[in-house]
DNA sequence: ACAATAGGTCAGTATTATTGACGTATCTCG
DNA sequence: CGAGATACGTCAATAATACTGACCTATTGT
């Protein structure tokens, strides 16, 4: 799954998270970590996935609407805008592309005549399997990543959400990631 | 801010994430609901910070600079462009927005004269400060929610990261979203 | 019949981003 | 000193995603 989990790797994690994110810590300081951890792994996360889309000239907003369908097979136009929070407009557009490349399909539901019961056709569900794959396999690399540093037992909560967070970026990434976040805890004790 | 957390928000929790978002998944299937949860936080999570921002007519590529601004005061816009990873002309509109409304000033690093030193203003220090304080008490409240379920011992990596994510997700949304990845769940296993 | 719901669309605009091409000032180093 | 790299800025055109507002049809439910 993404790479093995071995020695190495936790000699890393722990040598870049134990000593410098959390230390010199003040009362809700710390926490600040985790807004830019989430903002970089976000960032990190959908970009993979962005790159396989552009192979098909789709976008982020395609993704999204071929996850939630795969996930909910039958979901209607209501369902989805509730769940993106777009607005019509904006769904329209991008529903349309997907049904005109027949990612989609959108049949009449026969029990409302007024709904459609939107679902993947064969060339969308294998799309959106290969999105689903490669985000899930991210993701459980990400939890393989999030242990304890060697010797260091009784991780609080915010030190396990931390751990993931900082797993979710991407390898080339966490180097680069990990001074900012050092420099910038420096900053906020020094200034 | 969001709310104290009580005993009875406790029990929703427990009563929300336990019985449906984990059973009945299969081999790696579940995980796919850390997919689900990272989109509806950073949904969430955004959209509170976007509605203080649109008060000065700001937007959230604004917020990203004054965040990292004030955390590291003295960044380069080269620096910026690094972390952001956007292009030059991309955060130049943005700078210029900030620089003239006096949120930021760029002085010539007087130790390198190609350099811009980006500092926040006392105008902008406050504005940033204001999101800074909402956005950890965010992820205070969401920590502090993240607990095991009662009577349940030895939560997984995995459940504490749902859980996080889970807790980061807007108080009027849970219900929605609980329902959305049950209904996933179910689908995947009967399809 | 009538209101509400589900869906679609046209027109105009905003935000955030892109690629590509230049230009200037400054620093580094041989 | 001079060549090249670096830091920054900018003009121009375009793309992706989103918005507001206005309207329309078809269907459902009362």
């Amino acid at each position: 799954m993404s790479g093995p989990v071995n020695a190495a790797t936790c000699a890393r994690m722990a040598d870049v998270l134990d000593p410098g994110i959390k230390s010199r810590a003040g009362a809700d300081d710390h926490l600040i970590t985790l807004v830019e951890l989430l903002f970089f792994a976000y960032r990190d996360f959908t970009s993979d996935a962005d790159q396989i889309l552009a192979e098909y000239g789709l976008g982020r907003a395609h993704h999204r609407v071929l996850h939630f369908v795969r996930r909910n097979p039958g979901l209607r136009v209501t369902d989805l805008l509730a769940i993106l929070k777009i607005t019509k407009q904006s769904l329209g557009r991008v529903l349309n592309e997907l049904i005109a490349g027949h990612w989609i399909d959108n049949p009449t539901d026969p029990d409302d005549r007024r709904a459609r019961r939107l679902t993947l056709t064969d060339k969308g569900e294998a799309l959106a399997l290969r999105l689903a794959r490669h985000q899930v396999q991210q993701v459980g690399a990400a939890l393989s990543e999030t242990v304890s540093a060697p010797g260091v037992r009784g991780d609080s909560r915010e030190d396990q959400a931390r751990r993931f967070l900082f797993a979710m970026i991407a390898d080339e990434e966490r180097g680069r990631v990990r001074d900012l976040l050092a420099r910038g805890d420096q900053a906020s004790h020094s200034g």
